[in-house]
DNA sequence: CAAGGCCATAGACCG
DNA sequence: TATGGCCTTG
């Protein structure tokens, strides 16, 4: 116990020796928030006040949980495995695995990731003929998640008109399909578990009674969804145990509420609410530079970062002429550090949108300086790897229509449109998912469905008593997928990976404790007893931490779920020495001794579509703010005045962040004004502003050219698009354009040499 | 059924 | 600039 709290300052010691109430702990960038997350749950078990099975701890991503995980493990002599750490949909998706039958759900249901979810949808607008382009696809998408992420089913959802009562209405479809199907999206197991802990009196009184320690981790990101979730698992007994920094909130656009965290403070009647404020990762300039540019934010809930560490060295900032010479610049300083001993790894580079990372990389590569792009495709959302897991997917669950229809002719085999159609149609006649409507389709295209369906159940009898691993080298054999792959030119990544997700397999048998030669399917015993806790044949057991609850899950089903919630490495190996690239969102957690951050210029960063937004603003200085403090020692800005994008050169204003930065804490390396070759200049103040109210203001200050002043913002009239808005100007040196926004005749560019136009207002 | 051409579009992200 | 979706054509 003693060494467990000695290396605790008293802001963390007070945080983590708390008594067993529910506490917000506001912990700013770098202050030991995990540290004080993992040290709570070693105190509470170390002095007895709970079990390991008493507590459940919460993150957002597979990362904080393992890291959690591993964290403890060192602290504590204790057995981590069956401990209830991880992610929300983890934790979903395990409650809904033991409780299926009172959630409603088959045993074997699959989780769709948001790819699945759009084809779902895709497929459904189809089947019903709703027009796609009155009606999109990805809003629909977008509608449902949203009302699920706050907690709302289609029969909840107020319709303001007819078009959003049609969006209800495909709402209860879409739940309806995939009911029918038996899959949920991410929303859904969420919601899921949710209605069947507030229907399940017993249910929920035995879960609260058991987790009577809640902790949850980055508690600014939660959406209202999570937030009602946390406090029906806490019930009125439980303590939650909240750790968040309403600075770093910068997941407002996928429906995280700040405002949770004062709602916390009010409703679970907090009466300890400790601050993190020391800061052990940066050196003081750029900790000041942090604390003043955030201040300019409202609605804090308050707190500023100190460090014992010193002044350290002033953020350095530099103006460029062009994104090509920004990314050479930064090259040359890289080349300096890395002469001067700095770890190549231990350098970042950072940039607001990812259509910035091409010109850096190409610049990287051109000096041969190693890098990682963090971000791009992950492993399980590859097209082969998805192909082969819809083979395992329909074998688990022959009614998954989105698995049947994505390998029902890849590779190719015969069956086009005209079969599937037909298909569909005795499908919809007799309610029923296409693989049961294959006996009811005719002729040609039946026959070629009924091989099919006998590729599928062959592969499904004879790897019913094989392992995972073994299970999933027949399915890329019979499938012909291997073959596909191995006779196209390009092919051979992807048999790679197709290889890769037999290793994949075999890791996961091995570490999830299944026991390498279990087999990949429950025994039709274990099948028929299932929900009751009892298990036969030759089940697999997964037991809870305290021996009560016992879920059955096959390892192929575990296997999927796996799939579809981890959708592996989204970032660069670690490994070797590289430089890192990524965008400030994804060096959200990360730290770096330097750290540079690019493209710093209105419109970019903070980006235009933010100016659009309540608070969008707001939203970008945090994620200034994120981006600043994940710098140690050394930190870098940089802008441009001018920039490609879209294939055509943009002209923009330096960021407004920089009027907001210490005069003292920054040190200018290029002149404050720099001439420009083209009579372009950026203006030393901000473009555009948000008012708190409107906070779509754009006032905006553009440039001067041969004496006409059309500026961003500006009124305009013309003959015949009537009146408009500046709403960009753009131009080489040779011409100059202005978007402008005609409102009813639409968004229209014009040369501004050419067109007559007049000044309104 | 696959390949090739045309057009629109362009933010950040995890599960 | 580059990618994805859709449509036409072979």
């Amino acid at each position: 116990m003693q060494n467990l709290l000695h290396n605790l300052n008293e802001e963390q010691l007070a945080a983590v020796t708390l008594p067993a109430q529910s506490a917000l702990i506001l912990a700013g960038a770098g202050s030991g928030k995990t540290r004080v997350l993992t040290t709570r749950i070693a105190w509470l078990i170390q002095t007895g006040q709970t079990s390991q099975s008493g507590i459940l701890a919460v993150t957002f991503t597979n990362k904080a949980a393992k890291e959690m995980t591993a964290r403890l493990s060192a602290m504590l002599p204790i057995n981590t495995r069956g401990m209830w750490i991880g992610t929300f949909h983890g934790i979903c998706n395990r409650l809904l695995r033991a409780h299926f039958k009172d959630a409603g759900l088959p045993q074997t249901f699959q989780i769709l990731d948001s790819q699945d979810q759009l084809s779902a949808i895709k497929r459904m607008l189809k089947a019903l003929n709703v027009d796609d382009e009155k009606y999109p696809p990805r809003n629909l998408m977008y509608f449902i998640n949203s009302a699920k992420d706050q907690g709302l089913r289609a029969k909840d959802v107020d319709a303001a008109d007819d078009y959003n009562r049609k969006f209800v209405e495909l709402y209860e479809l879409y739940d309806q399909q995939c009911q029918r199907e038996g899959v949920v999206d991410f929303a859904e197991l969420l919601l899921r578990t949710y209605e069947l802990l507030s229907r399940n009196q017993p249910l929920r009184e035995h879960y609260q009674a058991r987790f009577r320690h809640i902790l949850v981790d980055e508690f600014q990101d939660t959406n209202d969804l999570q937030y009602k979730w946390l406090k029906l698992m806490a019930g009125p007994h439980g303590a939650v145990f909240a750790v968040g920094d309403d600075d770093q909130s910068i997941y407002a656009f996928r429906g995280a509420n700040v405002g949770n965290m004062s709602a916390f403070e009010r409703e679970f009647k907090v009466e300890n609410l400790i601050k993190l404020e020391q800061n052990y990762r940066s050196h003081g300039h750029i900790l000041d530079t942090a604390n003043e540019l955030i201040a300019n934010n409202s609605k804090r809930l308050g707190k500023n970062l100190r460090t014992d560490a010193g002044h350290g060295e002033q953020v350095r900032i530099y103006e460029s002429i062009s994104d090509l010479a920004e990314a050479q610049w930064i090259i040359e300083q890289v080349k300096n550090l890395i002469a001067e001993g700095w770890g190549r790894s231990e350098i970042a580079i950072l940039y607001r949108s990812n259509a910035q990372s091409r010109v850096l990389e190409h610049a990287l590569f051109s000096s041969a300086i190693p890098y990682r792009v963090y971000g791009g495709q992950r492993f399980f959302e590859r097209a082969e790897v998805k192909h082969a897991i819809a083979y395992l997917q329909l074998m688990d669950n022959l009614h998954n229509d989105s698995a049947f229809l994505r390998v029902v002719n890849f590779p190719t085999r015969g069956i086009g449109a005209k079969a599937l159609e037909q298909l569909q149609d005795a499908a919809r006649q007799y309610n029923c998912s296409l693989y049961a409507a294959v006996p009811y389709v005719a002729g040609k295209a039946g026959s070629s469905l009924n091989a099919f369906i006998k590729l599928i159940e062959g592969a499904r009898f004879e790897s019913q008593h094989m392992p995972l691993q073994e299970m999933v080298k027949l399915v890329l054999e019979r499938s012909t997928l291997m073959t596909h792959y191995q006779s196209e030119k390009e092919g051979a990544d992807r048999i790679e990976n197709l290889e890769q997700l037999v290793s994949a397999a075999t890791l996961f048998v091995s570490e999830e404790g299944f026991g390498l030669d279990a087999p990949a399917f429950l025994g039709p015993q274990a099948l028929a007893s299932a929900g009751t806790g009892i298990t036969l044949g030759d089940g697999i057991e997964i037991i809870d931490a305290d021996a009560s609850l016992v879920t059955l899950m096959s390892p192929l089903s575990a296997f999927l779920s796996h799939a579809s919630l981890e959708a592996g490495d989204n970032q660069a190996q670690a490994g070797q020495d590289a430089l890192q690239l990524m965008t400030v969102h994804s060096a959200k957690g990360l730290e770096f001794d330097a750290v540079f951050i690019t493209g710093l210029e209105e419109g970019l960063f903070p980006h235009e579509n933010s100016a659009k937004e309540e608070g969008g603003v707001e939203e970008e200085r945090r994620l200034m703010y994120v981006a600043i403090t994940r710098a140690r020692k050394r930190l870098y800005m940089t802008f441009s005045q001018t920039r490609m994008l879209h294939g055509q050169t943009r002209y923009n204003l330096r960021s407004r962040f920089f009027d907001e930065l210490p005069e003292d804490s920054i040190k200018w390396l290029s002149s404050k004004v720099v001439k420009q070759p083209n009579s372009w200049f950026a203006h030393p103040k901000a473009a555009w502003v948000e008012t708190p109210e409107s906070g779509n203001n754009k006032i905006a200050q553009g440039f001067n050219r041969q004496g006409s002043e059309w500026r961003i913002g500006q009124g305009v009239a013309h003959a015949k698009f009537g009146e408009g808005v500046i709403v960009n100007i753009e131009g080489d040196g040779g011409s100059t354009r202005a978007h402008i926004n005609f409102g009813k005749f639409g968004m229209k560019l014009l040369d501004l040499s050419v067109a007559k136009l007049e000044k309104v207002g």
